[in-house]
DNA sequence: GTGTCAATTGACACCGTGTCAAGTCAACCA
DNA sequence: TGGTTGACTTGACACGGTGTCAATTGACAC
């Protein structure tokens, strides 16, 4: 039954993004996923050819469960370059830890798979074209820092926000979220933002 | 005899180091590095229990034939704490691509195993002194900027200046090294200093 | 009843790490 | 010269995780 196939389907995905969040995405077996949807591990392969692919597919179901673009919309929304950035770093900021085990899976899935360093890659682009649009609201505020060009402050802007700097302030360095956050507006603010008189 | 027994030793640490070099670090397995050594893969385990006790003393071995210290005098002997800055991440910007590949091996076998995850904490420790080092001589010098703690500084700076981000602004963003060192020149100045007057 | 289809069960191939035992070869030494 | 030592080789194997395959179960549909 195509319901009940469905159902099994997203029974999986949802136990491998449970799980994957409980481990911080490390160590995750596909037997470990099976048993957390109450299922066998073979079924699970029944749904996705391979690991990578499940990974994938956590992925994109999470994104749907949690809305990015409702989320995204309050940055899109600003008046100013430098509001936009402020809120773009909120809302990312507060987005990553959402996402953290399957993107962690994902990340470390990378080295040996090529399906998941597409898939990765395709991820950090979309990230990367909001970093863009602050940027760019920035430059054409005439805002942006002399120092930088629209592209080279993207590229550092990008760069700081990745998710593995989110990791090492958050588990090395024992920043809050809203450390994070703070510390990040701050950061971008004075690297890129240079205010007119 | 003794002296063949440090020769065989050496000999596997350079071809590591080599062959860690020429894939950056991915997908090089104990056999790979044994035959480029020119030894069977049981002699290299004669010398190194593991594969994570192997890179530790591959990323020992090539700092040795670095010279970290030397390359790290001119940022100790600088004047201001903003000089110290500058010459701190032009020595850093210089050496990574020197260990990358080793790094990023070293940083990859971290998920799987402890010793590679201390071996790792223990150098991004080390590195991380010379951040807190350049953030204290601004301090001292009243030049560091006021929304930060020389705390909170130092963990933006050293995550900032990550291998991770090295990596992701040469690789994805087609930075060189030159770009690089400038770029964070920029960064950390525009972050960090706050000129009096 | 019979066919269909998802899921189960258990076996197996593959790969890389790490282990083990037997054998080779040179140097050193009585 | 013949024996011991010690590094290295060779080939086999265990283990763990991924992915495959074939036979079987069980429900629902006609």
């Amino acid at each position: 039954m195509s319901s009940d196939n469905i159902e099994t389907r997203t029974r999986v995905l949802d136990a491998a993004v449970r799980v994957l969040e409980e481990r911080a995405g490390r160590g995750v077996r596909m037997g470990d996923i099976a048993t957390a949807a109450g299922v066998s591990r073979q079924a699970v392969y029944l749904h996705f050819a391979t690991r990578a692919e499940l990974l994938v597919a956590a992925t994109r179901y999470l994104d749907e469960v949690l809305d990015v673009d409702r989320r995204l919309a309050p940055s899109r929304a600003a008046n100013t370059g430098v509001e936009r950035l402020a809120l773009y770093i909120e809302c990312w900021g507060h987005y990553i830890p959402d996402i953290y085990g399957v993107a962690k899976a994902l990340l470390l899935a990378q080295d040996t798979d090529d399906a998941a360093a597409a898939a990765w890659k395709d991820r950090m682009l979309a990230m990367r074209h909001g970093c863009r649009a602050a940027i760019d609201a920035l430059h054409s505020d005439g805002t942006l820092a002399p120092e930088w060009t629209p592209q080279n402050a993207t590229d550092a802007l990008w760069t700081m926000l990745s998710i593995q700097n989110w990791e090492n302030l958050t588990s090395e360095c024992g920043w809050s979220t809203r450390q994070y956050v703070n510390g990040m507006k701050i950061l971008a603010k004075r690297a890129f933002v240079e205010e007119p008189g």
